[in-house]
DNA sequence: AGTTAACCGAGACGGTACGTCACGTCTTTTT
DNA sequence: AAAAAGACGTGACGTACCGTCTCGGTTAACT
């Protein structure tokens, strides 16, 4: 699923040993860490052969990611942030729960392993950017520039700068362990994007 | 180096064998990426016993962090901030450099491969933190605190936050490659900090 | 053909499948030997699914069996050695002829490995004595007993010894590499056969 | 042990990993003969790793070859035919014993086996040609030649023909079984060499 | 003529073994 | 005592084939 490259014809897919690879996958990652997981032991724990693993998945790192995204993709396809009219209240909402997420123990180990296959794989990159990332960037984006028409931003507010100064800090604070991932900072860090690209004060 | 845990007494170290093994494994991580480069094969480009490598350094990563801090690290020992009076003027020299740093496609695979060994083994990112990270948070930090105490910055400024409003979106836009890293961006970054926590402007 | 064990209707068999497998596993086992030699090969040069060749032998050693008879069997079902009268040079011509057999490059590897394949597998040596050794034991015998009738073999020679006696010899120095296979070693076995079982000399 | 080939410095070879790998692989090739025989199943029964396997032979038939020679070769260095004086009773004595050695049901498929594999890989024939066959064929061919010498044979005998006569058929019948290999059989054969090459009877 | 059953090509599947690589430990010899 | 060298047990790699199993598609033979 993770690249269109060169896999066979997907009609024959054996639809029960996909599952039960992503399954096995996913189970494998939280017991180990991606560092000690191996395409041997997925496949043992699946019960499939290993070249039905390598028949579909380029590497390692791409079963992961789909078992991540298996179980972690919006099925009814759609992504939408809240709009209540007011964009603080609604960046809050968010970012809260973006950072409610980063701090949750259970995901450290496998978004940190996660996050280190996808920089170091340009083609996980990519995907990742087309499965996740940017839907989740342009919906963030949309909402500001709604907010951007209503007056709440300056005409001139650049949305892509903006919408890094909201995930940026909160995602380099996670990865470098550097404080708290709390509310509190998530409603710091919007206030001061408020504060920078909010309509002029004076 | 990286790791104090128990290592054997230092003094009788071969300092030749230690330089030729962080060479070999800065040229190999260049030429392989992490992924591919073996302790092995840097015990064999440094014309070295593997047991010299184990002696000394807990893990491949450590090796190469090592290698990557012999070239990186200040040798002064001290690292600073420009201070000009001007702080716009100083964070844009400070973000450009950085952007420069990151958009350089020599720097990617070896940073990249870098981060992720160090996102994802607590003991390199505490190394991290202590030996590059810290130093150059802290640097900034009391650079802005110059600022805040000139008058430059609010009063109620949060200092942590401003550091992080001032990296992560470089760090996050660089990371998932989501547009140039030019001194343009730099510039952006550090005017809506500025925004953000400049004096009140009414 | 090997197994006539619980193949199904052979009415129904495709004869162009048949040839195609038979002719791929000749070619190929010319080519890589019988140890490089699989049956996706086979299938894959004849055009044919795995399953066609699965159906019909029951092992690769039986399909390159029968692709050797195939193509070496006496089509005209009947075997003959000759009758001049002289069992001296008929038994020379007979033994020459086996001997440049045996010394041809070409029949080296591809005997060898049928001979291995033949010597291992019971069911294979029960199908390789019925089809082509004992054929050829036998006749050997007929002619044999017809010059001990005519007087040129000693009343109490035993037939069965004979024939080891003629055959076993350049099969043994055939299979060691022993020495040259040329006519004046098959003229020496006959001689010495004749020498220890022909007519008393006194 | 089969090959000096590209092995590498034996004084540093682990003498007990050696000998378990010998053990194991005999052990193995009687229980499961040599088609079911796997490096690995070695290797796990030996206790041993793959790799110190593959480092020492260069192929599974080297493993078994040596297994068979370490269990019997002869340790005094020494092979010796018994020289009575008769030259008949010594080839009896000698043929026989081969007779019965080719006759022992456990014998049967680690014999055939082996002759396979060495059959089929010419450095293992070399091998096999070397330690085992050609001092035999020596041996024989000296008791032979002091016969001669003695005039219990002719004086223009060939030894190398005789040999051939003496063990070809033997063999030919055993691989094919045609027949049973009896002392009566080997007698057989005794005297029809000695009919053929013994002194001139009128 | 329509149905049915077998063969056929293709190839995915659960497995086993391959031969290679690297791990981290160890032993031997040299410096 | 540290170091170069490298054999060792371990275990994973990615590949090759095994023999079995669907899956459509033809191709007889039998209603």
């Amino acid at each position: 699923m993770t690249g269109p490259q060169n896999t066979p014809d997907p009609s024959r897919r054996n639809e029960q040993s996909r599952a039960a690879i992503l399954t096995a996958a996913a189970e494998l990652v939280a017991e180990l860490g991606i560092g000690k997981l191996t395409i041997e032991k997925i496949a043992a724990r699946a019960g499939v052969g290993k070249q039905t693993i390598y028949r579909w998945w380029p590497s390692k790192g791409a079963v992961v990611f789909d078992a991540f995204l298996a179980a972690s993709e919006d099925p009814s396809g759609s992504l939408a942030l809240p709009d209540t009219g007011d964009l603080g209240e609604d960046l809050r909402t968010v970012l809260r729960l973006t950072a409610l997420e980063l701090a949750d123990p259970a995901f450290d180990r496998t978004g940190r392993a996660l996050t280190a296959e996808v920089l170091t794989d340009p083609a996980l990159l990519r995907d990742y950017r087309e499965r996740l990332l940017d839907p989740l960037l342009t919906v963030t984006r949309e909402r500001l520039r709604t907010a951007r028409e209503a007056g709440q931003l300056r005409a001139d507010a650049d949305l892509d700068l903006a919408v890094e100064l909201l995930y940026g800090p909160l995602y380099y604070r996670w990865l470098h362990g550097l404080g708290p991932l709390d509310p509190g900072y998530a409603d710091q860090v919007v206030a001061a994007v408020l504060g920078a690209l909010g309509p002029a004060r004076d």
